[in-house]
DNA sequence: CCAATATATTGATCACTGTCAATACATCGT
DNA sequence: ACGATGTATTGACAGTGATCAATATATTGG
């Protein structure tokens, strides 16, 4: 029964953070989904319009749309209607917002 | 026929980057796994033993187990052996890495 | 209104993942 | 060597997710 080391501790998210911050991760944690940022964040308008994305990725209509929904639940893009067409751009706030919430881990160094 | 907008472009990630840094952030993509980086990051020695981390998570040991697994392929953390305990401890290399790797996006705005 | 095009949704399928009980493996103390 | 304890693996199950074909919705141009 005897413990290995000092138990916890505090300074630790509590769980309605971390319920939080994960789906936002999770969006990322695809290879597509990463691709479909890198263009949108690339491009020279800082947009581009879904219909652009099938082609490179060589995905299907649904599956890009899948993945954009993805992406836009989690706050990371957003889309704009220009007539027939949307254009997608990445919010970069909340990029700063999920890349900033991995430095305190850092701090601890 | 007529395009939207401006094609695609350049400075984009390719599909091997991209199938490199998913797994990493998907790792991060759990709320469990989230709470256990950020306790073995708060903890006063900077590291903690596995078996510290069921109590407070609720879960079963292999599940504990399981995720501690995920988070050390992704790179994330590490464990050392101190006898009959293994203590681990965020690779802040590791953390910094992806974070890093959000910035770029961020440099276009 | 109608045809064309971009996007979203639905339904189906397959793969993966989180979870636990049961079991195996490793290490220490006696 | 043996029992106790921490850790890892296996097998099973439920839930989720990625993907596409088919279909529906939305918007523009004629």
């Amino acid at each position: 029964m005897d413990n290995c080391c000092t138990p916890l501790f505090a300074g630790v998210i509590d769980e309605e953070e971390a319920t939080e911050m994960a789906p936002v991760l999770a969006a990322l944690g695809d290879p597509v989904r990463l691709r479909m940022i890198s263009m949108l964040a690339a491009a020279p308008e800082g947009s581009v319009c879904g219909c652009d994305l099938e082609e490179p990725l060589e995905l299907s209509q649904p599956t890009v749309s899948h993945h954009l929904k993805v992406l836009r639940e989690a706050g990371l893009i957003e889309g704009e209607r220009r007539g027939r067409w949307i254009h997608y751009s990445v919010v970069p706030e909340r990029v700063t917002e999920i890349r900033d919430a991995l430095s305190p881990v850092r701090a601890l160094v």
